[in-house]
DNA sequence: GTCTATACCCGGATAGAC
DNA sequence: GTCTATCCGGGTATAGAC
């Protein structure tokens, strides 16, 4: 019963915590990491920030906890259909999808700009999601090649940087002017790429 | 002799200014405009913290001046040739420049982020920005199609859109990683762009 | 033009009661 | 698990002397 129940201390204290992520992530994609308070979102939470501290022991270990949640929520249900050509239209469901979620945006575009800075808590977390993002960007246009709808002589690297790039300029842009039409801009980057390289 | 001379009070205090300016760069660039402090920017420039404030009445005001002299100078030089097609290989150009200071990009990628919000004191400095970034990049494009260099068909809104974005997204992508070549980068997507809509 | 001193506010983290 | 109280550090801006 202890064990493995929904009820118990364990469930409460699992609800609370994702209660405080997702109060946390609104809090850091409006105002920052630097510019969020403990005290914010914990009043959101209705908590004392004493509280809060108990279930996160440190600011940072907050921030982590949000990004690595999120990063895994986001990207899971995409993951798997990442391959060849599909890659690229993939990226335009995601930002299709992401033109719904306001915070979200906010919070990477916030937060990557932020972390640029090496001593930032999530410097090391934002380093690595690009190295990933451009692998698999790279393994998705080095299989289109393979499977002959790309030239051969298309640089996969140089066409992995510019896409992600786009990806990020764009919902920057976004923020500034929301009605920008994502979706279609990246149809007109796909596009483009593709006269170019085309088999 | 007081008047247009370069000595004499005036001189000097517009001389102090312009230290102050550069220094306000650094930090803000290091540590953004919320994580930079007065008394790091006076410290570093030999001054009270107080000191300081006799120059600029607020850290707002600081921070307008910054981003209004270095917007003045870093792209004085070249809108006179922002003209028809030129202005796709000026942009290459800027990229290639830009790629020897990091502090600019660092500066103008982490304020722009920052200031998404709406009631951040950079937030209207960078959504007129934007708009005239935007407006002579549309220009120059319809020049383009005027002298029959793209095809009439192409939407000038669309490509300066994902112009601004493949620049502001590969400078932060750069600040993660130095060894991206930008320039190359943006000679793709020239090419890209040109290989979908050349007459 | 620059200083010291200070007012005032806000932040994260800890101690210890309940 | 949550609270109150507190420590300690840091921020901007002002007052007033030099």
């Amino acid at each position: 019963m202890s064990s493995a129940g929904q009820r118990g201390p364990y469930a409460k204290s699992a609800k609370r915590r994702e209660e405080i992520i997702s109060t946390a992530l609104q809090v850091f994609s409006e105002q920052g990491f630097q510019g969020g308070s403990m005290r914010e979102i914990a009043s959101r939470v209705g908590l004392s920030q004493a509280g809060l501290l108990h279930h996160f022991k440190s600011k940072d270990e907050l921030l982590l906890a949000v990004l690595e949640l999120r990063d895994q929520m986001d990207w899971a249900p995409y993951r798997a259909q990442a391959h060849g050509l599909n890659y690229l239209t993939l990226m335009r469901k995601v930002v299709e999808h992401n033109a719904t979620v306001p915070s979200l945006v906010q919070l990477y575009s916030r937060l990557s700009a932020e972390a640029a800075a090496p001593d930032h808590p999530a410097h090391q977390f934002f380093k690595e999601r690009y190295r990933s993002t451009r692998a698999e960007a790279v393994g998705a246009i080095q299989e289109s090649i393979q499977a002959g709808e790309l030239r051969p002589d298309t640089d996969p690297e140089a066409i992995a940087e510019l896409f992600t790039a786009v990806m990020d300029g764009l919902q920057l842009q976004w923020l500034y002017q929301p009605a920008l039409n994502m979706p279609q801009a990246v149809d007109l980057m796909i596009e483009s790429l593709l006269a170019k390289h085309k088999a």
